[in-house]
DNA sequence: TCCTATCAATCCACTACAGTATCGTATTTA
DNA sequence: TAAATACGATACTGTAGTGGATTGATAGGA
């Protein structure tokens, strides 16, 4: 999670107090969830988990990585996409990240990954861990999709995926309340666009 | 562009300085341009317009404002899309999306608007004059087709627009640079989502 | 076993920036 | 003349990020 320490490896020294790692971590996630990214004070939180900002500082590169970490703590894995209907394993994803990225804060988060200033260490482990698994879930099931024959077999899969969740960002900007049935019309059109068949039932 | 007093009214007191607004945004759209947003001090903005911070506190609620309206001053309307292919047109679009979005620190300003902590006037701003026009254009594109009977006439444009733009957040937020064909391939895949014919020439 | 290098923890101080609040002075309208 | 506003200047708070100094803990070598 934090920063150079490999644990297995011994080096001389102090050893990290990894109570210290698990407290920020909590406490972190805890004021992440409850009043957002811009809200979230290194000073405070080191303060509430009894220690100082420079252990922070010791840890992670600033506070984009350590909100990425945290939030990585109380992150679950999405949802098993195997049912025999690859527009439904769409849609069940798509609600899956309509319920992710409503919580608090993470669409700030979302906000502080696309800025410059954004420390490229913090960027790429957001990227790693949560974009990347989501664009994997979402490419196996329009490969599925493609395999048993659904969609096209030359679809632009590669752009389809960015359309999916790109939706919700795009809305958002807009200063728009994604519509409650989002991943359901969203995952239609997406299904359309690399060449699913409109109806479902024959 | 600046705050409160409206251009016509006479009210009492000292009249602003409207070279300082000139100056001010010229400075901050260069900053802006050169360094990113998060790079955009206000202290080197005010001291560089030979001002001070304190002017630009007056004619702005804080530094998202202030980058907004300097964006604004150097933005450049739309292309003209009234061609007989809608799916040109929407192309077209996609790629002066594609030119502004590109512009050096403007995906920066995207993740600030979408951060909580923005100040709502100025995210206001700036759905009223970036992404509202953007929308309605592709809005009004994707209407014409309809009208024409080249897409289908229940097809769902409010997502449909969403897909467009949101493309490119996705993968900029994946960390991937948009392929320059991008627009080609992004406006193909949207137009099939809303029923659109796959081929062009019969 | 003692010594030393290395790293962690804590405390303190510093710079830079956003944002807020006054204060005195200048300028304009009523 | 009085009220209202802009301007410049100064100062303040809170935060992010950096650096130094001291003390404590641990490894490996003499």
């Amino acid at each position: 999670m934090s920063s150079l320490p490999s644990t297995s490896v011994k080096r001389p020294g102090r050893v990290r107090d990894l109570s210290i790692d698990e407290r920020v971590l909590a406490v972190a996630g805890q004021h992440l969830s409850a009043r957002g990214y811009e809200a979230l004070s290194l000073a405070a939180v080191a303060s509430e988990a009894g220690t100082t900002r420079q252990a922070l500082y010791r840890r992670w590169p600033g506070k984009a990585s350590l909100a990425a970490d945290a939030l990585l703590a109380a992150a679950a894995a999405g949802p098993e996409n195997h049912s025999a209907d690859p527009l439904e394993d769409l849609t069940a994803e798509l609600t899956d990240f309509q319920r992710g990225v409503s919580l608090p804060g993470r669409l700030s988060l979302v906000g502080t990954m696309l800025q410059d200033a954004t420390a490229p260490e913090a960027r790429a482990r957001y990227q790693a861990k949560v974009v990347a698994p989501r664009r994997a879930r979402l490419l196996a099931i329009l490969r599925r999709a493609q395999n048993i024959g659904l969609i096209d077999p030359d679809a632009d899969l590669e752009i389809a995926v960015t359309l999916c969740t790109g939706s919700w960002y795009a809305t958002a900007l807009a200063g728009r309340q994604p519509p409650p049935d989002w991943p359901a019309r969203t995952g239609a059109l997406v299904w359309r666009a690399v060449g699913g068949a409109q109806g479902l039932s024959p």
